[in-house]
DNA sequence: CGCCAGGTGGGAT
DNA sequence: ATCCCACATGGC
């Protein structure tokens, strides 16, 4: 089974990246007007929660096949603009919005998802963790496609779910643990079925991936650094 | 310059 | 259901 590979991966990963700590709200740290943790001093504590969960929703949308820097650049200009609340993004005229997150690529889509995201989570409690909306509203969502229902429901709301992106099925693949075709789903009940169903270990394990994606599995691999064991593609080549 | 980056929705087949 | 494409910016 696939099980023990997995877990194994895993084990590897970690030993070789450490721990990742996603979602790590991006530091704004000497950015001008900011404290060390990019908030302007004084600002009010009991807020920071709902505030730092929506940020994670935001930065879901903004980095939809986007560099991570490219959307950390446009979430630090709505915080920036103090636009970091469900109902400030909803208010923000929508050409302004597209504006400040130009960096992000995609702009004018993701301005629009980000108001429709936004709505949904306007009002009273709505970002505590027990109200967190069901995979199935998510996707209803317009914007809202199986990896950012997921990443929202992991790394927003804690929900043991795992997240697969383009950097997990190429890992996996050049493991010669995918064929190529499986959907998302399938791909996603692998991880499902071999592991604890651990929002830790889910947030731990796809942040590894994308650390590991980056660094040795990248698009053109560098299989000379890569240190994996039973992987399939430590080709002649490169 | 070309390729790549933590996808998604819409339209054609 | 499954391909194909538009959507856009920034780093290397």
């Amino acid at each position: 089974m696939s099980a023990e590979r997995l877990e194994r991966l895993y084990r590897e990963l970690l030993g070789l990246h450490g721990p990742q700590g996603w979602w790590p709200i991006p530091s704004m740290a000497g950015r001008p007007g900011f404290d060390e943790r990019g908030y302007h001093p004084g600002e009010f504590q009991a807020l920071q929660k709902d505030r730092s969960r929506f940020e994670v929703v935001t930065g879901a949308v903004l980095t939809q096949n986007t560099a991570w820097t490219n959307a950390e650049k446009a979430l630090g200009e709505l915080r920036s603009r103090r636009i970091q609340t469900p109902a400030q993004v909803r208010a923000t005229e929508t050409g302004r919005l597209a504006s400040l997150i130009r960096s992000s690529g995609y702009h004018n889509q993701k301005a629009r998802k980000l108001q429709i995201v936004a709505s949904r989570f306007v009002g009273r409690g709505a970002l505590k963790e027990q109200h967190a909306p069901s995979r199935e509203e998510l996707l209803g969502l317009w914007g809202v496609g199986p990896e950012t229902a997921d990443a929202i429901l992991l790394y927003a709301f804690r929900k043991p779910v795992f997240v697969i992106d383009a950097y997990t099925r190429r890992l996996l693949g050049r493991m010669g643990l995918l064929a190529g075709n499986e959907g998302y789903d399938a791909v996603q009940a692998l991880f499902h079925s071999s592991l604890p169903l651990d929002h830790v270990l889910f947030n731990e394990y796809h942040a590894l991936i994308v650390q590991h994606a980056k660094v040795a599995c990248r698009a053109r691999p560098l299989c000379g650094e890569c240190p994996i064991s039973g992987c399939a593609s430590r080709n002649p080549g490169t």
